[in-house]
DNA sequence: CCACGTATTGACCCTTTGGTCAACACCATG
DNA sequence: CATGGTGTTGACCAAAGGGTCAATACGTGG
């Protein structure tokens, strides 16, 4: 006995939002059509009838996940620094920040990944929203360099965002490794002694 | 119709070499005591027998891996480097290296870190692996500052070596973040820029 | 050469899951 | 108020996979 109508795009939003739910609670594992289904309070079928397959909700799923997890966002806490290697500096921190917050969608996105080894959409997907992340990156490492090339010679802008984003990705490992939180602090410090700023700082 | 006997340390191993094999090949999700009985000739029963559950040679098989992707072996082309920064470089060129090589048994070790996520034992395992892993470049993150105090202020051991670690399991995604391998040696170049050896290296 | 323990087999069971589909209810329109 | 298109349901299907188990072959000790 069939219920209310809704419109296409209503329904497809409410799956949808069911699925980020059942997938931040129960992992890609967890995420069945059925759990979605029972979820979202429809019927198996009619998720099928709004995305026709369970791939095409996984990949509207990391979507959503995407742009939301791997985007450095550039606001004024970062711009209003006065060098540029303090700006990079803020941004590194900021990111890490935002790893040890948002740890589920962390996990999320590992299991998105494991997928992506298989299903080349998803690694299409994934894969370019890491360059995109890495891009982000770009002109801060050139400002750097190109601020003080002297002591920065030998260095290469793309050489010094894959570093950065490289140290961001290893702690997104540690931050999620085990259940209890590990402390980036004396990581940061160490950063910050590299690049030449010395002042401590909270994260 | 049964077939020869073999004894149990025999059997065990042939199974887990199988297992070995269909896993690099096929992954975890491609991982079934089918698959692998199938591949060591042999019958799903005896599988069981020897294995009384999966989820006992998937712990079998991930402690083969451990021991032979998360460890950095201190070798002699590590130790004949003069100062301590060059042998904490040595190192992580070395480990790079590594990565760069091993490209399935990285996607294997991810694989099993999602797994890791629900089943505790598996969790454990891949933490302490790591932790030990870190371990090994803490003797070296402390000699370096140990040797150039002045320049190094404000860096800790701990920190230093989370830091090293990090870098490398940033690159770990790297690696196999798309099909054709990325090129490392730029940010490799940046490490030396910023730790202080400056001569050109091969990766 | 007999008997007993054990290694080995493969058929079988049960659960889960992606996906299909005929039936049916809802709503707009004539 | 009929009617057709479409949203919706839930039963059903087939495949896959972990695990069980009775039957059977093998080897060894008596």
């Amino acid at each position: 006995m069939p219920g209310k109508k809704a419109s296409e795009a209503e329904r497809r939003e409410q799956i949808l939002r069911a699925a980020r739910r059942v997938a931040m609670r129960d992992r890609l594992d967890g995420l069945t059509i059925r759990n979605v289904a029972r979820e979202a309070e429809v019927s198996s079928g009619l998720v099928f009838f709004h995305y026709s397959t369970k791939d095409a909700l996984l990949e509207a799923l990391l979507e959503w996940l995407l742009e939301r997890t791997i985007v450095a966002e550039i606001g004024p806490d970062i711009l209003r620094h006065e060098t540029a290697v303090e700006q990079l500096l803020a941004l590194l921190e900021q990111e890490l920040q935002r790893l040890s917050m948002h740890r589920d969608q962390l996990e999320l996105f590992f299991d998105f990944w494991v997928i992506g080894r298989r299903d080349t959409t998803i690694r299409t997907m994934i894969s370019q929203a890491l360059d995109r992340y890495r891009a982000s990156f770009r002109p801060f490492a050139a400002a750097v360099i190109a601020q003080n090339p002297e002591r920065y010679a030998d260095m290469t802008a793309e050489g010094l965002a894959l570093l950065v984003v490289s140290v961001i990705q290893g702690c997104a490992i540690q931050v999620i490794k085990d259940p209890n939180p590990i402390d980036l602090k004396p990581m940061l410090q160490t950063v910050y002694a590299l690049l030449g700023r010395s002042d401590a700082v909270e994260v």
